[in-house]
DNA sequence: ACTGGCACCTGGGCGC
DNA sequence: TGCGCCCAGGTGCCAG
């Protein structure tokens, strides 16, 4: 899926076309998401105005007076901004008519997302009990540091524990521990205090970095406007199996940790 | 409390 | 061209 930069990118993309809206009606053709689209969500959203549209870890957060949509992108999703009448293709599951006479479409082959709707979005079970935002300024080393203590888990699947710090997926957290020179394998209680601020440093630069270049073109992916992102050909280690380390030249290595592939330099990172 | 493994689902790429 | 296999960005849930 989209990671955290191509759903902040997906954000901004749509933000302007959608936020001071007000809904027509919601478009339904297959309800069979992670969770089944509530059955009653035209009757939420239509006739209410979308205030504005935020983010919270990978979730994004389409805000009315009366209530949240909260929509997950899962592996496959994608959203964007389209002309109402255009022909809905295959997996184009659900379309938010607005007033201006365009419309949000939301497409999701796999159909790990979801879409769902919340009075208190930030107390529902699925966003309560989240860890911090990577980008905020309560997460830094230290905090990884103290709730890395007495973990055996190794550090890439640690980070990326929601519960833990949100944002960082399979991608990046390859791609953040090659920054900071850690082995994807290391304990986690393991990694010194020092060596997590670079951790810390590591994940805010590179998710700063992809969102800035508008998210990783993966294959299905591309922002609100339709444009592909252009991170990709910027990554140092992901699905670079054997190719020179970008600083050492030795062959990047893969292996597979917590069911997910990780890639990373064995020279490089201890 | 923590850990690892499985599940959900579709499609693309590969080797034969 | 077709078939079977493996892999893919996430994450909730389960048993141990």
């Amino acid at each position: 899926m989209p990671e955290l930069p191509e759903v902040e990118t997906s954000r901004r993309g749509i933000a302007p076309w959608v936020e001071k809206q007000t809904v027509k009606t919601v478009v339904v053709r297959d309800r069979r998401l992670r969770w089944p689209v509530p059955a009653d969500i035209d009757r939420k959203l239509a006739g209410t105005t979308i205030d504005r549209v935020h983010r919270r870890a990978k979730y994004l957060l389409f805000e009315t007076a009366s209530g949240t949509m909260l929509m997950h992108l899962g592996m496959s999703g994608s959203v964007r901004i389209i002309e109402a009448d255009e022909p809905a293709m295959k997996h184009d599951h659900v379309d938010v008519l607005l007033a201006s006479g365009k419309a949000l479409r939301f497409r999701d082959p796999r159909r790990f997302g979801c879409l769902l709707w919340a009075e208190e979005p930030l107390e529902h079970p699925l966003l309560r009990d989240l860890g911090p935002e990577p980008l905020a300024d309560d997460f830094d080393g230290d905090y990884l540091w103290r709730r890395a203590r007495g973990r055996k888990v190794s550090i890439k699947p640690f980070i990326m524990n929601a519960n833990i710090v949100v944002g960082v997926g399979n991608i990046y957290a390859s791609e953040a521990l090659f920054g900071a020179g850690i082995h994807p394998r290391r304990q986690a209680g393991r990694v010194s205090a020092e060596r997590m601020n670079l951790l810390a440093d590591a994940i805010k630069a590179v998710l700063q970095r992809a969102i800035r270049a508008g998210g990783t073109t993966l294959r299905d992916f591309s922002g609100g406007d339709g444009e592909p992102g252009y991170f990709r050909q910027q990554l140092d280690v992901y699905e670079r199996a054997g190719r020179p380390c970008r600083r050492c030249e030795t062959p990047i290595s893969a292996v597979v940790l917590g069911q997910r592939s990780s890639y990373y330099c064995k020279r490089c990172q201890r």
